[in-house]
RNA sequence: CGGGGCGUAGCGCAGUCUGGUAGCGCAUCUGCUUUGGGAGCAGAGGGUCGCCAGUUCGAAUCUGGCCGCCCCGACCA
């Protein structure tokens, strides 16, 4: 049994004065966690507590489904040399050196790895399909670590990959992680949603990403509340309202207008007395192309990096996504254009920059200028755009009519209140979307063959012909299924987590240890309540109650029971953390009561887990 | 990487502008009193003022450099 007056529980009555984040104040206060660098912290008792809960319920919904490693988070250089990725993760991943000058990482991610394993020990069809997981530290170089626990530098990760002969094989490996982590999250007590995810430039033809609503999220995700469509903002599309196109003036062709001062587009939009839907703004970047590897992995270091200028078009009352566009071009960075890099790819000033006259690349990512147009402006007539010219723009400009581009393609932000895309039978959903900030706590991928083909994973068919295995990877974070419960269940005076990861599922106060009496009745409740196989707390510290009930309302515990002066009368006080609840129960039916309301929660969770 | 802020005792802060040898609250330790919502009284301990260099008789304070941490941004010209 743990005695509170032996451990180690440091809690602060005030926040650090550097913690923005509910859940990152709360941590440190409730003596989960110290800081010790940027992104880096140290979990103490409380938090390890926790943390070691949430792996016990993430280990043994996936052992149902796969088979647990544990891998090196020190990683030589050559199988990520083999994939690409050595060069195509920048500065995210932490390297070094080894004595003899080896290269050599931290752990990042582990496909490569996994796919060591694959390539050299799977050679049949019999063994396919594997699932083979591990619950390790990762290493992030993050550019900015922030919120305490949600984006730091080094956090543990329950990261899966799965390995089929095809497709359909693929699709099961998929779908048992949907529900294994629809599981673990439900037992976990999270309140979540699942999105549709960007799958990235690498390739892979689904993914799926585990949200929990949370202001301190670092997502947004655009959802539907009539048809219950969801996804990220980087993958989100929407249906569009019918406009009014502008009426042609003169032949109906581009004509130049004079529009002294008007650089920004509600200027532009005022002068011409139209909706900045029916202007054409432009967003200049530059593209980074990384080499990736050869098919058969020949390339060992990928070929060599080269920015590329990319102009994009859209509505004037449109955002660029970075990440659709990134997607579109296979583009590995983007960067907006300098004064000098406008100048070599425009002939105008920033603010009049247009699509009409421009010499475009027939393939994204050339010699001259990639342009991509936005499919929100297909179809479109009579617009107005920058003349590329100081104080000049065009007006009766019709895409495609009147210029070209490289590719057109879905580059752009959702905005909340546009149309849900969803619809069935040809029937569209009426919803209207909104949109959220919520915390990523997990990530299911479908990656094909990107890894095994160019790490060279072949196994032999039914027929005894070579095939390429396909791949899924899928991945957890697990500090921040604690940020999110925390984050999702927490008031002025501290938090409360679900009992299936408490620290401790219940606390037993003794409100004054100089009373033998009480402290007796505590002890022997204490030993009652866990040999009812609950994780209790006896706080028997000589502190006077009013502390003891301030750190417990602090630290997380659900249910705390008051050894008081009602012991007297045969009473004891139940407080359910999460309502502020408090109850008297007879001293001699408390353990049973605590015991069977703690197992109606996770039975609650067992059962909507299935 | 750009911008902003901060760095003084375990935590929260004052002192810096105007240079004179460091203080407050909480926490900690001792004693007494107290014991149902962060107690009272009395006493005590604890700080290379982020680091380095400079200016000065004298630097937490002024100057320069560096380091660290936090926040915003790194998308609409």
């Amino acid at each position: 049994m743990y005695r509170w007056s032996k451990l180690f529980i440091p809690t602060l009555r005030e926040a650090p004065a550097d913690a923005e984040v509910a859940s990152h104040k709360l941590l440190v206060r409730a003596g989960y966690i110290r800081q010790l660098g940027a992104g880096l912290y140290n979990y103490i008792f409380l938090g390890q507590r926790s943390l070691n809960k949430i792996i016990a319920i993430v280990r043994e919904e996936m052992n149902k489904i796969g088979q647990e490693f544990f891998l090196p988070a020190l990683l030589p250089k050559e199988p990520w040399a083999e994939s690409g990725r050595w060069t195509a993760i920048g500065e995210s991943m932490f390297r070094l050196k080894d004595r003899k000058g080896a290269d050599l990482c931290l752990g990042f991610t582990h496909e490569e790895i996994m796919t060591t394993m694959a390539r050299s020990e799977l050679r049949s069809y019999k063994q396919l399909p594997q699932i083979w997981y591990q619950i390790q530290t990762k290493f992030r170089d993050e550019p900015r670590p922030k919120s305490g626990l949600l984006r730091v530098r080094q956090f543990i990760m329950k990261d899966s990959y799965s390995y089929d002969m095809d497709e359909a094989g693929l699709d099961k490996s998929y779908n048992l992680h949907d529900a294994a982590y629809r599981a673990i999250f439900t037992r976990c007590g999270l309140k979540f949603v699942v999105v549709e995810a960007d799958s990235g430039a690498m390739g892979g033809s689904q993914s799926q990403e585990f949200m929990v609503y949370s202001d301190a999220g670092e997502d947004l995700i655009a959802s539907c509340p009539v048809c219950g469509y969801a996804a990220n903002l980087e993958k989100a599309t929407s249906l569009l309202p019918p406009l009014e196109e502008m009426v042609a003036t003169g032949d109906g062709k581009p004509e130049l207008v004079h529009t002294p001062g008007c650089a920004a587009i509600p200027d532009v939009a005022a002068f011409f007395r139209i909706s900045p839907a029916c202007d054409i703004k432009c967003v200049a970047y530059m593209a980074l192309k990384r080499g990736a590897a050869g098919k058969d992995g020949a390339k060992k270091d990928g070929g060599p990096e080269s920015w590329h200028g990319v102009a994009t078009f859209l509505r004037g009352d449109h955002q660029v996504n970075e990440t659709k566009l990134a997607g579109a071009l296979g583009a590995a960075e983007l960067r907006t254009m300098q004064a000098e890099e406008l100048s070599r790819y425009f002939n105008g000033p920033a603010g009049y920059l247009g699509p009409v006259g421009l010499k475009v690349d027939a393939q994204p990512l050339g010699d001259g200028l990639t342009v991509v147009a936005d499919k929100a402006l297909e179809g479109r007539r009579n617009m107005v755009c920058g003349a590329n010219k100081l104080d000049y723009h065009l007006r009766n400009v019709t895409p495609g009519r009147d210029f070209g581009w490289t590719l057109m393609t879905d580059i752009r932000s959702v905005n909340e209140g546009e149309g849900c895309p969803s619809g069935q039978d040809g029937k569209p959903c009426e919803g209207r979307l909104v949109v959220g900030k919520a915390i990523e706590t997990g990530h299911i991928f479908k990656l094909g063959d990107r890894y095994t083909r160019s790490m060279g994973a072949r196994v032999l068919d039914e027929n005894g012909r070579e095939v390429t295995p396909v791949m899924g990877c899928y991945g957890i974070g697990i500090e921040r299924i604690l940020t999110a419960a925390i984050e999702q269940s927490n008031d002025a005076n501290g938090f409360w987590l679900p009992a299936s990861i408490a620290p401790f599922t219940v606390v037993v106060t003794i409100t004054n240890v100089a009373d033998a009496a009480l402290r007796e009745t505590g002890e022997k409740l204490a030993a009652e309540l866990e040999s009812a196989g609950l994780d209790v707390l006896l706080d028997d510290r000589d502190e006077r109650a009013g502390v003891k009930f301030k750190d417990a309302d602090l630290v997380g515990i659900p249910y705390r029971i008051n050894v008081g002066k009602k012991v007297t009368e045969g009473k004891v006080e139940l407080v359910t953390r999460a309502r502020a609840y408090s109850e008297d129960v007879a001293l001699d039916e408390v353990a049973a009561l605590v015991k069977r309301r703690v197992d109606e929660e996770l039975l609650l969770e067992a059962v909507v887990a299935k």
